[in-house]
DNA sequence: ATTTGTCTGATTGTCGACAATTTGATTATT
DNA sequence: AATAATCAAATTGTCGACAATCAGACAAAT
């Protein structure tokens, strides 16, 4: 298990290691996970792998029955495409448009810092990583805002996103235009002076990059 | 511990106590709330508490600091303003999208029946029991849609926006208002035959009935 | 007087054990 | 043969006990 992250509660590790087991397909969608497999694998009672799995079934990545079973979630394109998306716009456009202002040299410092690591993923065509590194970057937009509640909300609905992406772009591997994309965006965010202009480009930059080209065609 | 939620697990029994208390007066903002006492309080292990005031802590209503405390959460007109209730709209709406023309009888007699309990509440103007049916009214549209995403996105932040509305609501007593705004509304989901109408109406009730007449002169 | 260290009580964090429920296989009944 | 009842395995639900951490009081050192 990680360990870099100790600073966090174990459930909240726990359920690190979940996601990443999901997000890096060693767990299929519909797949079962039970509590004590888990407890076993990571070495940590059932408890903090229950309070963990509570976390990940509230984020959408697990659904449980139960006395039955728990499982990996399906993903519904249309409740990603219509409520989802639209609604992490609005999220981070609104933490945006509350931190912009307030950001010193250090947060921007942090944007670059991501965009270079950014870099060095496209280098040795790491999509994990890459992947990692882009929730990263918006979770800095999102905590810019010091509003604790904006995070929370926005972590109930970003995995979810994150696995929609995940399953569209398996196959496709388009690293260098993502790295583009995000290039542009976080120059607009550390040099740019208008809160509209960064608004309105973050709020493109959501769309594009997670609606799949065959549903633009509609 | 109200009993006729027994098809429930216990956990979610507690959580719906520990709201109920808060929404009742009984714990104020910023009063902190102890798994031990609970858990003597309404007779159950302190690991069933526990859970239940996580899902109370991702509901927003609750704010816990590691080893220290755990505290009934402060609302913030702002975030409840320019970001919940937005994002309830965003949710209702698209809902109300999926579920409105799949409606049959059934359905239509569950609005009316709640419509007739509201009148009640209003008669013996029992304020608690008349938010908690204008919560069954809204999740009755939510549930509608058949999408199970959804009403656990929505129960992540309706509650805080009713903590909003309650604490504004203390001292006017406009239930009268109240009841002939969902009356109306009603009357537009069950006699309507447009949905763009029935998603206008409900739009414009949820901005309406939560925003206070202070913040509209601004 | 101020800082530093130590203890103590309160509270949350983690754990392993046992209870309750579901499912599917097995057996009994008609 | 079809149906019903019973059992066993797997899994989640609930529990009480112990560990870790924090805040504040109090004492010790400077």
């Amino acid at each position: 298990m990680n360990n870099n992250l100790s600073k966090f509660s174990l459930k909240h590790r726990v359920a690190y290691e979940i996601r990443k087991s999901i997000f890096d397909g060693k767990l299929e969608q519909g797949e079962k996970i039970t509590e004590s497999q888990v407890s076993q694998d990571l070495g940590v009672s059932r408890t903090s792998v229950r309070e963990a799995m509570l976390l990940l079934e509230l984020e959408g990545l697990l659904i449980s029955s139960p006395y039955k079973d728990t499982r990996v979630a399906t993903i519904n394109q249309e409740e990603v495409l219509e409520l989802l998306l639209p609604m992490r716009v609005h999220i981070e456009t609104f933490a945006l448009k509350k931190g912009f202002p307030t950001w010193g040299e250090k947060t921007k410092e942090e944007f670059e810092h991501i965009l270079e690591n950014m870099k060095k993923a496209v280098h040795f065509e790491d999509l994990s990583t890459f992947m990692e590194l882009d929730i990263q970057f918006h979770e800095l937009i999102v905590t810019s805002s010091e509003m604790d509640n904006v995070i929370r909300i926005w972590e109930s609905i970003v995995h979810r996103i994150r696995l929609h992406f995940l399953y569209q772009n398996r196959k496709s591997g388009t690293l260098q235009k993502w790295l583009s994309d995000h290039e542009e965006l976080i120059h607009i965010l550390v040099h740019g002076t208008s809160v509209d202009e960064a608004v309105d480009a973050l709020g493109k930059h959501i769309m594009d990059t997670n609606i799949p080209d065959v549903y633009l065609l509609e």
